[in-house]
RNA sequence: CGGGGUGUGGCGCAGUCCGGCUAGCGCACCUGCUUUGGGAGCAGGGGGUCCUCGGUUCGAAUCCGAGCACCCCGACCA
C-alpha cells in the first residue's frame, strides 16, 4: 500500500473526550472513527489489524475442531421467548417489529440461534461432539459505553458453541477452549489470565472470565499469590474468621444523634466497626413473565464489609436490582441511617455469615436517632436468607490457602461458559443416544471480543509517539519511509524494495507521500509498524538505508542490497519471539 | 437510570458571565515559490445551520424555556 493512497490520515490533535491510550492513539493514528456513542467506523489499518487478529482466532478455533458458520443478526424474538430471556433481558436488547408487525430482536449472542440449528440438524448421539463458531457481529444497547474500544455498542464478537452427548464431553470441549484462548492471547502479543466468574445472563454452572491485567480495567480481580486463585470480585470467596462465642445480651435502645453513618456509629459508642451491623435497602425484580415482581430486600452484613451485589442478586434471583427509593425504605417501616431488620416488614432480609453468626453487634432502631445494642439475628430477627453476600477485598485471607489476596483491575476479553441444556431444553435440541433415548444436547458457549482485543493490545504495547504493533496483528509488517519528493535513486530504491518485499509475501507500506521528514517519522511511530526501512538520499550516497524497529530507539545501517533481506529477517525473528509465549497453561477451576 | 460536564468551519479551542456591527485563533485543506533526516517558511485562498426548536429583544453564539447529542463518575458486559 501506499500512503498517499491511503483512505484516512493520522491527526494532530484528538478530541479531549478521548481519556485512555488506546483510544487516543487509534483516533490520532486514523484507525478508527466514531459515529455515534459507543458506534464505531474501522478504517483501513484498523480493518487489516483485526482481520489478523481474527484469522489467528480461527486458526486456534480450527485446531480444537471448530467449523465456521455465520448466524443471522436480526432473530425472530419468538426462540428469545421460548428461553425466557427475552423476558429477563433489560433495554440492553433492542426490540423492533419487521413490516408484519413480527416481534424481532438484534442479536446480542447466538445461544438461542444454535439451540434452534441443533433441534432442526442433530438427531443421533453419532453427530456428537460438534463445535461450531463465528465471527460477526453483536449489537448490545450497553447502558455506558466508554474506553474507545474497550466497551461499545456494536461490536464483532467470535462466539463458539459446543455441543456434547455428555457432560464429560462438554469438559473436554471446555477445556480445549481454555488453552486455545491463552494461545489466541500471548499470539496477539498480550497476557490474559484466566479467572472463576458469575455466569450472568447466561445461565449455567462453571465459567471463566479473561482478564487483561491493567488499571484501566472494569473488573476488580482477587488474586493469591500463595496458591494461585483468581476470581472476579463478583464472586470471589474469602476465608472467614470465627466468631467468638458470646452469651446474648439485653437488647439496648442507645440515642445517637446525628450517627448516619458506621464510622460515626462506631466513635460514638467507643467498638470497633465489626462490632456494628449495617443494611443495605434494594429494589429487585424477581420471576418471570407472569410472576415477576418487585420485592424489597434488605442485605445486612457487618458495618466494616461491604455488600457485593452481584451475590445478593444470586442469592434472591433477582435479574435487576437498584437502590430503593426513600418512599420505598419508609413503606417497610425501616429508617435510612438507622436501619436495620428489626421491626421491618415486607422486606426479604438477606443476611451474611458475619452478622449470623456474631453476638451483640450495634445496628439501627429503625427509629431516627437511635441505635439499638446487643442486636441478634435469629432472636431479634429471622433472615429468609443466610448467604455469603460480602464483597472481597485486598488483603482478605485466601478461600483455598488463607494467605491474603491482592486485588487487581482487568478487562475482560474473553469467556467461556458451561452452559448445560437451558437452550436446547427450551428450543428441543435433542438428539438420540445409543439406548435409543431422547437426550437434551449439552452446550457450552465462549466469546472473545475482537475489537476489544485489539484495543487491550493497543493499550499494552504502546509508547508516548504512538503504537507499537506486534507482528502477528501489525496492519503492515514493514514501513518504508521515502525521504524525497520528486523522483530520483531514494524514490527508484524504495520502489524497488517495496516490490521485492511484496514478491517475498510480506504486507508493506511505502510512505511516498510529499511531506516533510519530520512528519513521516512522527506518522511511523504513531502508526506503529514493527519494522520500518528509512531510504534518503543522505543514506544512499554512502550506498546504506536506515534499518529500525519500533520498540527500539536504535537505528542501524545497512548496505542498500541487504536491506530487504535485513527486513525479512527482523518480520521472522519478530514472528519467532512471539511464537516462544505460546506455553500450556495448566487448567484452574 | 442517578450525579457531573460539554456542544462554535474537518480537528483542537477562544468568544457566552456583562446581547451590538464582516464570529476569531491554531492545526488540517487548496494554489504558487522556496525548503527537505524528527510535525518547514512566505504569499494568496476555500470552508461555519454558532446542536435543534421555541421565546425575549431594534438586535441573540451570548439571555430564558424545552428537547437532542456526546463525554466522565456510579449500578451492568466481549
Amino acid at each position: 500500500m501506499r500512503m498517499s493512497q491511503l483512505f484516512s490520515t493520522t491527526l494532530r490533535e484528538v478530541s479531549a473526550d478521548a481519556e485512555v491510550a488506546s483510544h487516543q492513539l487509534l483516533l490520532r493514528a486514523g484507525y478508527i472513527r466514531q459515529l455515534a456513542s459507543g458506534i464505531f467506523s474501522y478504517l483501513p489499518l484498523a480493518q487489516r489489524a483485526l482481520k489478523k487478529v481474527e484469522d489467528i482466532i480461527r486458526e486456534e478455533m480450527d485446531a480444537i475442531g471448530g467449523q465456521e458458520i455465520t448466524m443471522p443478526v436480526v432473530h425472530p424474538a419468538e426462540i428469545w421467548q421460548r428461553t425466557g430471556r427475552y423476558y429477563a433481558i433489560g433495554s440492553e436488547m433492542s426490540r423492533f417489529k419487521d413490516k408484519n408487525e413480527r416481534d424481532m430482536v438484534l442479536a446480542m449472542t447466538h445461544e438461542e440461534v444454535v439451540a434452534d440449528l441443533v433441534s432442526r440438524e442433530i438427531k443421533s448421539y453419532r453427530q456428537l461432539p460438534q463445535l461450531v463458531y463465528q465471527l460477526q457481529t453483536k449489537w448490545r444497547d450497553d447502558p455506558r459505553p466508554r474506553s474507545g474500544l474497550i466497551r461499545v455498542r456494536e461490536f464483532t464478537m467470535k462466539d463458539s458453541y459446543s455441543l456434547d452427548a455428555d457432560w464429560e464431553g462438554l469438559e473436554k470441549q471446555y477445556r480445549a477452549h481454555y488453552q486455545a484462548y491463552f494461545n489466541i492471547f500471548h499470539r496477539c502479543g498480550i497476557g490474559a489470565i484466566a479467572v472463576a466468574s458469575d455466569t450472568g445472563m447466561m445461565g449455567g454452572k462453571v465459567a471463566h472470565e479473561y482478564m487483561y491485567l491493567t488499571p484501566i480495567g472494569e473488573d476488580t480481580l482477587l488474586l493469591c499469590d500463595g496458591c494461585g486463585y483468581s476470581a472476579n470480585r463478583q464472586i470471589a470467596t474469602f476465608q472467614r474468621e470465627g466468631a467468638d462465642r458470646e452469651d446474648l445480651l439485653e437488647k439496648e435502645e442507645v440515642e445517637t444523634p446525628n450517627m448516619q453513618t458506621i464510622e460515626e456509629l462506631a466513635a460514638f459508642l467507643d467498638i470497633p466497626t465489626s462490632r456494628t451491623s449495617k443494611a443495605v435497602f434494594m429494589m429487585a425484580t424477581t420471576g418471570e413473565g407472569e410472576a415477576q415482581q418487585d420485592r424489597f430486600v434488605l442485605a445486612v452484613i457487618r458495618g466494616d464489609m461491604e455488600v457485593n451485589e452481584t451475590k445478593l442478586a444470586n442469592a434472591v434471583g433477582a435479574r435487576e436490582m437498584w437502590p430503593a427509593s426513600a418512599e420505598e425504605i419508609a413503606a417497610v417501616g425501616a429508617v435510612p441511617g438507622y436501619g436495620s431488620p428489626l421491626g421491618v416488614e415486607g422486606a426479604l432480609v438477606v443476611v451474611d455469615p458475619s452478622v449470623a453468626d456474631a453476638a451483640n453487634l450495634a445496628a439501627g432502631a429503625n427509629r431516627a436517632g437511635f441505635h439499638t445494642r446487643n442486636v441478634n439475628c435469629g432472636r431479634d430477627y429471622t433472615p429468609d436468607i443466610t448467604t455469603d453476600i460480602a464483597a472481597a477485598g485486598e488483603g482478605d485471607g485466601c478461600p483455598r490457602c488463607g494467605k491474603p489476596m491482592r486485588t487487581s483491575r482487568g478487562v475482560e476479553v474473553g469467556n467461556i461458559f458451561q452452559l448445560g441444556t437451558k437452550y436446547t431444553d427450551a428450543l428441543g435440541g435433542e438428539f438420540l443416544d445409543a439406548d435409543g433415548k431422547t437426550q437434551p444436547v449439552i452446550m457450552g458457549s465462549y466469546g472473545i471480543g475482537v475489537g476489544r482485543l485489539l484495543a487491550c493490545v493497543a493499550e499494552e504495547s504502546h509508547d508516548e509517539h504512538g503504537l507499537i504493533w506486534p507482528i502477528s496483528i501489525a496492519p503492515y509488517q514493514v514501513l518504508i519511509t521515502l525521504l524525497a519528493k520528486g523522483e530520483g535513486e531514494a524514490q527508484t530504491t524504495a520502489e524497488a524494495m517495496y516490490h521485492q518485499l511484496r514478491e517475498q509475501g510480506l504486507d508493506v507500506l511505502l510512505d511516498d507521500r510529499r511531506e516533510n521528514p519530520g512528519v513521516k517519522f512522527n506518522d511511523a511511530d504513531l502508526i506503529g509498524i514493527p519494522v520500518r526501512l528509512t531510504v534518503g538520499d543522505r543514506g544512499l550516497k554512502k550506498g546504506v538505508v536506515e534499518f529500525k524497529l519500533r520498540r527500539d530507539s536504535e537505528r542501524s545501517e545497512v548496505p542498500v542490497d541487504e536491506a530487504v533481506e535485513r527486513a525479512i529477517g527482523a518480520v521472522r525473528q519478530l514472528e519467532g519471539e512471539l511464537s516462544d509465549r505460546i506455553v500450556e497453561v495448566p487448567y484452574s477451576e
